[in-house]
RNA sequence: GCGGCCGUGGUCUAGUGGUUAUGACAGGGGCUUCCCAAGCCUCUAACCGCGGGUCCGAAUCCCGCCGGCCGCACCA
C-alpha cells in the first residue's frame, strides 16, 4: 500500500480530480474535490468543530483571500517569505545567495542582507558556482505568496499564504463586537495560496490548498487556569527531532521544559486527540519539536503534528507558539490599537496556533484507512468521518422491494449521509461500497414486507444485524456519532 | 529550477513507421439471479499529454512545452 494505490483509489471512487483536467498543460499543485470528497471534507470538518471549536468554545469566522500589501509588511510574508537566489548563467543550479557566500568566505552571512549587498558579496569574494565554475547571475527574489492588482490601478495585494492574517486584522473588532473573554480561540476554515517551485506528490503540496486555523489569543501572564487542568494527565506523543515519540504527560512536560507551560500542553492535548477520535492510531501520531533552523520566522516554540503513512512522517498541523509578534506587528504598521481587556488590565495578547492542513490530513486518513483483503478493497473509516454512512439497496430489483427500499431511503436521507443503489448484485453493491468507505448498509428484503425488519450489513466485519424499519433511525445515529 | 526515466478510454494495458488503435476492469441499458464483485445480451468511452518538425505515411523518429516518478534544491 503507498501514495499512488490510495489516490488511485480517491480519483476513481470521486474523492479528488486534477483541477482543469479537460484541458491540456496545466499546471502542477492544484486538484478539485469530486462528490466524495466534498462530502468527506464536510464530515471531517464537522468533527474538527464539534470537537475543538465548540468544546473549547472557539469563535469562527471566515475572512478574505485577497488582503492589500501592508497587511504582508506587517506580518513579514512580504520579506521572510523570500529567500535571495542567484543561479549559474551555464548549469542554471540554483544557490541561496547568502549560503553560496558563506561557502567561499567560511563565516556566516546574514540573510537579511538587500540584493545589491548580496550581489557586492558575490563580486568581491568571486564567487563562482561551485559546480562548474561559471559566473553567477545578480541576485533575484522568488516570492511564495501569489501577487494580484486590485481596481484599474492594480494596487499591489497578494493571495494570502495562511488564513491565519484574516484572524489577526480582525482581531480588534471581534473584541469590540463579542464580549470576548481570554483565552479565546479564533478559528477558521479556508483556502490559502503558496505559490511553490515544484510541488510534487498531489495532494500533498498544492499551490491552492484548504486550512483549518485556530489561533488562540491568550494574557501570557495567565497560562496556568483551572481549565487547562483537564489536559495534566493526558499522554503528549513528544519527538524532540525526526524520532520515534515518547508518550509523556502534559503535567511532566511543563515540569521538564518541554513544552513552555499548561496552556500550550492543553492545546496539543486537543489536537492529539482529535485526530485519535477521527481514526489515526496513537502509535501513528507524533509531536515532533521543530528545532531552531527549522521554526517559521515567526515562531518561538513549534510543534509539528505529524502522521506515520508509507511515505514517512507527514506533517499534518503546525503548532506555534507566534508570542506577540503578529498582534505587535500589525498594530505597528496600522497604527490601531491591538491591545485588548483583559479583567480591567490591558493585554497585548500572545498567540498560540493550531494550522491544520486539510487536505493531507484526509490522505493521511484515507490511507490509514486503506484496506486490501484478497479482491476486496475497503476503506475502514469511521462512521462519524465515512462521506456516506449507509447505502440502501433492494435485495431484488422485483417483488416491490425496490419501491420499499425507497421508502426506507426517505426515511433516513434528511438525518444521514445516505445512498440508494440498486444496481447489480447484491455483493457487487456491497463491494462498491466499501470501496467509498460506507460503513452500514441496510437491505430490504421479503423480511421488510412481512416483518418491517431490514438487514443492516457492517463493513469492516461482514456481519449483519435485523434492525425494526421504526427503530433504524435511531440505530444508525447511534451508531454514526 | 537542474539531471535521469516516463506520458495510449475513469483505471491497468497491447501495439516501436503503413488499412476504421488491442484487451481487461470500471461505467450505462436490458434479461435473469440474489446476502458479499455470478451469468448472458448490449452500449458508451482514447483523434495515443500539447504544439511543431522529418516522412508518401507517425501512437511509434526528432525538437520545444506541460505533466508524472526518482535524485538535488525548495517547503514560509
Amino acid at each position: 500500500m503507498n501514495y499512488e494505490d490510495v489516490m488511485n483509489l480517491a480519483v476513481r471512487r470521486g474523492f479528488f480530480f486534477r483541477a482543469v483536467d479537460s484541458y491540456p498543460n496545466t499546471p502542477a499543485g492544484f486538484w478539485d474535490y469530486g462528490p466524495l470528497g466534498v462530502a468527506f471534507k464536510n464530515r471531517y470538518l464537522n468533527l474538527w468543530r464539534r470537537y475543538l471549536v465548540k468544546r473549547d468554545e472557539m469563535l469562527e469566522i471566515d475572512t478574505v483571500q485577497i488582503m492589500p500589501k501592508a497587511v504582508f509588511v506587517a506580518s513579514g510574508h512580504l520579506s521572510n517569505f523570500t529567500d535571495p537566489k542567484v543561479e549559474c548563467s551555464k548549469c542554471h543550479t540554483i544557490y541561496r545567495a547568502d549560503k553560496v557566500i558563506e561557502e567561499k568566505v567560511k563565516h556566516a552571512v546574514p540573510e537579511g542582507l538587500k540584493d545589491s549587498e548580496y550581489d557586492a558579496l558575490l563580486a568581491e569574494n568571486h564567487v563562482l558556482c561551485s559546480n562548474c565554475k561559471n559566473p553567477l547571475s545578480g541576485t533575484k527574489r522568488f516570492n511564495m505568496m501569489f501577487r494580484v492588482g486590485i481596481g484599474p490601478q492594480e494596487e499591489e495585494a497578494y493571495l494570502r499564504p495562511e488564513t491565519a492574517q484574516g484572524i489577526f486584522v480582525d482581531v480588534p473588532l471581534l473584541f469590540k463586537t463579542q464580549r470576548i473573554k481570554l483565552p479565546k480561540g479564533i478559528a477558521q476554515v479556508g483556502k490559502s495560496f503558496r505559490n511553490e517551485i515544484a510541488p510534487r506528490q498531489g495532494i500533498l503540496r498544492l499551490r491552492e490548498l484548504n486550512q483549518a486555523e485556530i489561533e488562540v489569543l491568550f494574557n501570557p501572564e495567565k497560562v496556568d487556569l483551572p481549565k487547562f487542568g483537564a489536559a495534566l494527565d493526558y499522554k503528549l506523543n513528544i519527538a524532540q527531532g525526526d524520532v520515534e515519540p515518547t508518550p509523556i504527560s502534559v503535567s511532566e512536560a511543563v515540569a521538564q521544559g518541554v513544552i513552555p507551560h499548561k496552556l500550550i500542553g492543553y492545546y496539543l492535548h486537543l489536537i492529539q486527540s482529535f485526530y485519535e477520535k477521527v481514526g489515526i492510531p496513537s502509535s501513528a501520531i507524533r509531536l515532533r519539536k521543530l528545532g531552531d533552523d527549522e521554526k517559521a520566522f515567526y515562531s518561538s516554540v513549534a510543534f509539528d503534528l505529524e502522521v506515520r503513512t508509507s511515505g514517512g512522517w507527514l506533517e499534518l498541523v503546525a503548532c506555534n507558539y507566534r508570542s506577540d509578534y503578529d498582534l505587535t506587528r500589525h498594530a505597528e504598521v496600522s497604527k490601531t490599537d491591538f491591545t485588548v481587556d483583559d479583567e480591567g488590565v490591558k493585554v497585548l495578547p500572545h498567540i498560540f496556533e493550531l494550522s491544520m492542513g486539510i487536505d493531507r490530513s484526509l490522505f493521511a486518513l484515507l490511507e490509514s484507512a486503506y484496506r486490501v483483503e484478497g479482491e476486496r478493497t475497503y476503506l475502514a473509516l469511521k462512521p462519524a468521518v465515512a462521506p456516506i454512512q449507509v447505502g440502501v439497496f433492494p435485495l431484488m430489483g422485483k417483488d416491490g422491494l425496490p419501491e420499499e427500499a425507497k421508502k426506507v431511503y426517505e426515511l433516513i436521507r434528511d438525518d444521514f449521509e445516505a445512498a440508494y443503489d440498486e444496481g447489480g448484485s447484491i455483493g457487487r453493491r456491497y463491494a462498491r461500497s466499501d470501496e467509498a468507505g460506507i460503513p452500514f448498509c441496510v437491505t430490504v428484503d421479503q423480511e421488510t414486507l412481512k416483518e418491517g425488519t431490514v438487514t443492516v450489513r457492517e463493513r469492516d466485519t461482514k456481519g449483519q444485524v435485523k434492525v425494526k424499519v421504526n427503530e433504524l433511525p435511531g440505530w444508525l445515529a447511534s451508531q454514526t456519532r
